[in-house]
RNA sequence: CGGAGUGUAGCUCAGCCUGGUAGAGCACUGUGUUCGGGACGCAGGGGCCGGAGGUUCGAAUCCUCUCACUCCGACCA
């Protein structure tokens, strides 16, 4: 993308009503804009995030088995009405007449749709187990929106529900999602640590949380350092065997870690000193297994071998796919601008041409741009270099390819690493083998 | 939902107390000098002062109502 034609609104200063540095550095990076409380337009170069990571999300989701679909916003209250929950949910449920008069509401969650949806379909216990996602925008009307798109009103998550015959598989699907969800966060470029949470109105007997370490985050929380050195891509769990992932979960599950509402002091001392981490952190997913709360609420059935109906074993997995652009962003920042991982930035590199209409540095930088014309910036506008160099800052692009004339009458690019600050000098040909190794 | 604030140019804000016909910096347009970390000069454009009502000869300024947004608390992917 060239910026000179781009919509890429940056700000010098700083919008009064951002208090936290990733709300803050979204606006000034022109990633967003707000248009109502809690409510935000998503300006390219945010979308751009937004759909690295879900994109992530998906990649992952699948590879455990899940099969996407999409499922609407607005709902019929009928469906919630069969489960309670339409009395239960209280004014976090935006609820909407349409001009028949029928009770919508804009879904907060989709459990009773999809529980709906499956049970249309599935009548055999031989079609299970399933699990089902999708990624999509949500609303709830929280009494207080702030810090952005960390805690706005509508905002984007990935929910994915399963469904199982009995609770050994049901078990065996929770743990494959939880691989899945490490796996997740590692290849996003964050480490978010699992942590036993409390099952609160859903109910059920197993539940994780997974909290970013920022210093802004909502909950304390207090771990194991082990947990934060694993490769969990690297880890060899075979997903279609119940040893290997019970193997999976005990091992993970032996290190400590848990929020500040769920702490226990005396297990914590068992930790070794030099591996007890504390913080804060935000919570970016949640997974619950919650039994057959909803399909025997709703009387969703499938028949089991012998005929007999038979009541699947739920559970439920949401990843806050908008609020991770965030969170990502309150553990990977400096004072001149968001540090993007590289799996998930909007650009691999930015092209920052010094001297625009110079023969050699307009040749050089458009050779390089040519590499990759949709995941590069090039920025060809006719800004002066510190304009330039403050703006790359803070769209924190992993690399920097800086062309001026001190360099180009050599054909060299200076390549600036983002989160190091280191700089060296490259041969055009040295600084695409670096584009192409990014997100390879 | 309780408490506290703020709405004036695209952004950050001054002016309001003590009413007299709207300002600064940045951004934007033109132009010249500059040109490797957000330059400088000159000349410009841009605001029914959130909205409605009231007081007054006269309201950004005082009063009433209303809307929006922000912060603290309780709540939350």
């Amino acid at each position: 993308m060239r910026l000179s034609r781009s919509f890429l609104p940056t700000l010098k200063e700083n919008p009064a009503e951002a208090q936290i540095t990733s709300h803050r550095l979204m606006l000034r990076a022109g990633m967003i804009r707000q248009t109502a409380a809690g409510i935000y337009a998503w300006l390219p170069v945010g979308l751009r995030v937004l759909r690295n990571i879900a994109n992530i999300v998906r990649h992952e989701q699948d590879a455990v088995g899940a099969q996407e679909l999409l499922m609407p916003t607005m709902q019929s209250a009928d469906l919630w009405k069969r489960s309670g929950r339409y009395d239960a949910y209280g004014p976090e449920m935006l609820r909407i007449r349409d001009r028949h008069e029928r009770d919508m509401l804009f879904g907060p969650t989709n459990e009773e749709m999809i529980t709906d949806l499956f049970g249309q379909a599935v009548k055999s216990y031989k079609e299970l187990p399933q699990v089902l996602y999708q990624i999509q925008w949500k609303f709830r009307d929280e009494v207080r929106p702030r810090f952005g798109v960390m805690r706005g009103r509508e905002f984007y998550m990935k929910d994915a529900y399963s469904f199982d015959l009995d609770h050994d598989s049901a078990v065996d699907t929770y743990r494959r999602m939880m691989l899945a969800y490490l796996r997740t966060f590692q290849r996003l470029g964050v480490r978010a640590i699992p942590m036993r949470a409390d099952t609160g109105p859903i109910g059920g007997e197993l539940s994780h949380e997974f909290l970013i370490l920022a210093p802004t985050g909502e909950s304390g929380v207090f771990f194991d350092s082990a947990l934060e050195d694993q490769d969990w891509l690297a880890e060899n769990v075979d997903v279609t065997s119940r040893d290997s992932l019970e193997e999976f979960f005990t091992g993970m599950t032996a290190f400590y870690a848990a929020t500040d509402e769920m702490h226990d002091a005396d297990a914590w001392a068992k930790v070794p000193a030099g591996r007890q981490r504390e913080g804060r952190g935000i919570e970016v997913g949640h997974i619950f297994n919650f039994g057959r709360k909803y399909t025997e609420s709703m009387d969703i059935a499938v028949s089991g071998p012998d005929g007999a109906p038979l009541y699947p074993e739920m559970g439920s997995y949401g990843i806050g796919v908008s609020r991770l652009v965030a969170a990502i962003i309150e553990a990977s920042h400096d004072d001149n601008g968001i540090i993007w991982p590289a799996s998930v930035a909007p650009f691999r590199a930015v092209i920052i041409n010094l001297k625009n209409g110079d023969a050699q540095c307009d040749a050089i930088c458009e050779k390089l741009y040519a590499a990759a014309p949709d995941d590069l910036l090039y920025d060809d506008r006719a800004e002066r270099a510190g304009a330039k160099f403050a703006d790359a800052d803070l769209l924190g692009h992993p690399l920097q390819l800086i062309v001026g004339p001190r360099g180009a009458k050599d054909g060299k690019v200076e390549v600036k690493d983002r989160r190091t600050g280191e700089r060296t000098e490259e041969t055009v040909d040295a600084a695409l083998a670096l584009i192409a190794k990014i997100r390879a």
